[in-house]
DNA sequence: AATTCGGGGGT
DNA sequence: ACCCCAGAATT
C-alpha cells in the first residue's frame, strides 16, 4: 500500500554504500560484517577487506591469524572465522560460486535465516523474507502500532513481508524498507517528521509523539538555552508543531513564550499558520 | 525460548 | 550509565 511513498523515498535518499554495487561475494561479505554491527563502523573494514581478498578463493587460501587481524575491531571475531571457513567450502565444493539456492546458503557457517535471505534478494534479485531488525521495526510502527517488534519474527510478520515484496526489483523493497528504518523510524527519537509515511503509520496515529515528548520532559529544566535548543530539536524531528504541542515541551510558560520570540527574531524558526511553527524553508 | 558472543557510537 | 546495531549458534 506504501510501496510507492517508500520506493520514491529511498531513491533520492538512499546513501551510497559499496555493497549496492558489487558482485554476490561483495555482498556475503558485507552481509557477515553486518551482522549486529553498525553500517558506519563496518565501511572502512570492508573497503580494505575487499581490496585484500576481492573474491572467495583469494580468502580461502588467507591464514585464520590474518583473518583475524584484518577483521579489526568490528566484534564478534568468530565472524571472521566463519567467513574464512565459508569462502572455504564456496571455493572447494561450488567451484568459487556462491549458490543461489537459499537451503544451500543456510548450510554455510554463519550464514542464518538472515543472511541467507538477504543474499537471495541483494546479491541475485530475488523474492526472500528479508526481516532484519529494520524491516522489523518499520512493520511493527507502521502496521502493528507498537513500537518493537518481538524477539523473533512471528509467522504473521513473515506472510505480511511476503505479500509486500513487488514482482520484481525485490531488492529495491528491500533496501528501501531496511534503510528507512536505518536513517528514518529509528528505534531511539525517530524522526516521523520527515517519514514518507508518517501520515499512515498506526503508530504515530495512537499518539507516539506524544508519550516521547512526556519521557523528555522529565529531563528538561531550567534555562532560556535549553529551552530553545528543546523547541528547535523537536521541530527538526515534527517539521510542524502547533503551540499547544511545543507547551508539552516546557514546564515555564514564562520562559517559553521567551524563547519562542528570540527563535522568531534569529530566524531559527518561524510561524507557519496562526499558531503553529516550522524550521525555515531555505 | 534464552543465552552467549564485542566493540563503539549516540544520547 | 544505558541503549543499540543489515544475527548466528548453542543450550
Amino acid at each position: 500500500m506504501y510501496e510507492k511513498e517508500i520506493i520514491s523515498w529511498f531513491k533520492s535518499n538512499k546513501r551510497d554504500l559499496p555493497w549496492r554495487k558489487t558482485d554476490a561475494w561483495g555482498v556475503l561479505v558485507s552481509e557477515f560484517m553486518l551482522q549486529q554491527t553498525p553500517v558506519t563502523r563496518v565501511l572502512p573494514v570492508y573497503t580494505e577487506w575487499i581490496k585484500r581478498w576481492p573474491t572467495a578463493e583469494s580468502l580461502a587460501k588467507a591464514k585464520p591469524a590474518e583473518v583475524i587481524t584484518a577483521w579489526g575491531r568490528l566484534g564478534y571475531p568468530r565472524r571472521a572465522l566463519r567467513l574464512h571457513e565459508c569462502a572455504k567450502v564456496i571455493t572447494s565444493q561450488y567451484k568459487g560460486r556462491i549458490p543461489r539456492e537459499e537451503a544451500e546458503l543456510r548450510a554455510l557457517p554463519g550464514i542464518g535465516e538472515y543472511t541467507a535471505a538477504a543474499m537471495v534478494a541483494f546479491a541475485f534479485n530475488d523474492r526472500s523474507l528479508v526481516l532484519d531488525i529494520n524491516i522489523r521495526r518499520l512493520f511493527a510502527r507502521l502496521y502493528d502500532g507498537v513500537e518493537t517488534p518481538k524477539a523473533s519474527a512471528t509467522r504473521a510478520e513473515k506472510s505480511r513481508y511476503e505479500e509486500l515484496i513487488p514482482k520484481n526489483e525485490a531488492h529495491v523493497w528491500a533496501a528501501a524498507t531496511m534503510e528507512l528504518g536505518a536513517l528514518i523510524c529509528t528505534s531511539q527519537t525517530p524522526k516521523c517528521g520527515i517519514c514518507p509515511v508518517a501520515k499512515d503509520c498506526t503508530w504515530r496515529s495512537l499518539d507516539y509523539p506524544k508519550s516521547d515528548i512526556v519521557k523528555r520532559r522529565q529531563t528538561w529544566h531550567g534555562t532560556d538555552r535549553q529551552c530553545r535548543g528543546a523547541i528547535v530539536q523537536a521541530l527538526r524531528e515534527n517539521q510542524v508543531l502547533k503551540k499547544s504541542e511545543i507547551a508539552q515541551l516546557w514546564d515555564v510558560p514564562s520562559q517559553l513564550e521567551k524563547a519562542l520570540l528570540t527563535l522568531l527574531d534569529d530566524g531559527l524558526i518561524e510561524a507557519r499558520g496562526k499558531s503553529s511553527y516550522s524550521l525555515p524553508r531555505n
